[in-house]
DNA sequence: TGTACATCAGTGAACGCGCGTTCACTGATGTAC
DNA sequence: TGTACATCAGTGAACGCGCGTTCACTGATGTAC
């Protein structure tokens, strides 16, 4: 039956919350466009009143991620040790978009690939401003040496099976991320 | 029909050779059975004489993409200059199955994720070798950093549509290990 | 060395299953008067 | 404000398709004598 206006946005800010932590949890094949119309208490059927197809489903799911991302914290060390945590390891579903997505987003279409360049985008400004550096040229170049060795680090701990190999991945890329 | 012995062990290598390369390229799920097994001149049907299953065949592609890894540059910088190309960045096939695969070994069962473990050990202890660095402590401390820089920089430089910011995730990253 | 038979790698049709997607229908919402 | 009708979000069955897996069969290889 139809249903209000009001539900309807409702609807459409579940279905991207959802879609988002199914996402980074277990990837954009293994998640269903059933799974994600569950989760906001619908039945597939009534997917494609919301959204195009599952492609379009992904990249605004990536917008949405983007545009819902919390504030970046604006000290780098507290920053460092918040990501390079075993409890951000241990959490996809709330974790960063661009450790768990950014490798499956190569093989997606042009709007996720455009989308989450975007991300990448956004995050080098943002850590250019909190990087060591005399420069900005410098503070850049900072800022993206250590976002790769944070996003690395953090998808290598996820990696290992072994929880003291993860914490040592953690505690030594921060480490020598702050040398 | 029946095969001789020599036959079939030159297949086993053939299907785990190509396995490699279209897991690297195409992810765990996107490649099938009926892949591997055409990219080897063979039929989909004669999959289970080889494996016991994909999973099977997941795993046992990790075992031989370990052993079969090229020997590791006796130096720091030159190991970086290539790992940190745009030829190796357009490189799936041939490229670092640690970047490739790590993201999705998480998601894989117990054996494919031992294998990665390994292949991540085994990675630590021989970049400690050429790390910078006074005590094996510090060696190794950086030997991890540099490795979460150099895979986090590939997967990044991978993720983003635009060659010129794939070219500076490369070089900024590089330049930013050697500092 | 040659022959007869057992083995088994490979083939291709078939299976069950779950997926993305479509569709006819329902009934509450939104709108026009 | 109240009524009559049009709209459309949601439902659940059904679709076509491709996947991993199974199986009966074939015929060359390997083995026993």
């Amino acid at each position: 039956m139809r249903v209000s206006r009001a539900q309807v946005a409702e609807n459409k800010r579940k279905l991207l919350e959802a879609a988002g932590q199914l996402f980074k949890t277990n990837g954009f094949e293994a998640v269903t466009v059933n799974d994600v119309m569950k989760s906001a208490g619908l039945t597939h059927g009534g997917f494609y009143s919301y959204f195009e197809s599952k492609d379009d489903l992904i990249s605004q799911t990536l917008t949405n991620l983007k545009e819902t991302a919390e504030a970046l914290p604006t000290d780098m060390a507290a920053f460092a040790e918040q990501y390079l945590s075993l409890a951000h390891k241990d959490n996809f579903a709330r974790g960063c978009s661009v450790a768990a997505l950014a490798p499956e987003s190569v093989r997606q279409d042009g709007k996720a690939r455009l989308e989450m360049t975007a991300s990448l985008r956004a995050q080098y400004e943002r850590l250019s401003e909190i990087s060591p550096g005399t420069s900005p040229h410098d503070k850049r170049e900072a800022a993206i040496g250590i976002w790769s060795a944070m996003v690395g680090a953090l998808i290598l701990a996820r990696a290992s099976n072994d929880p003291k190999l993860s914490q040592e991945i953690l505690d030594s890329t921060r480490r020598w991320i702050a040398r």
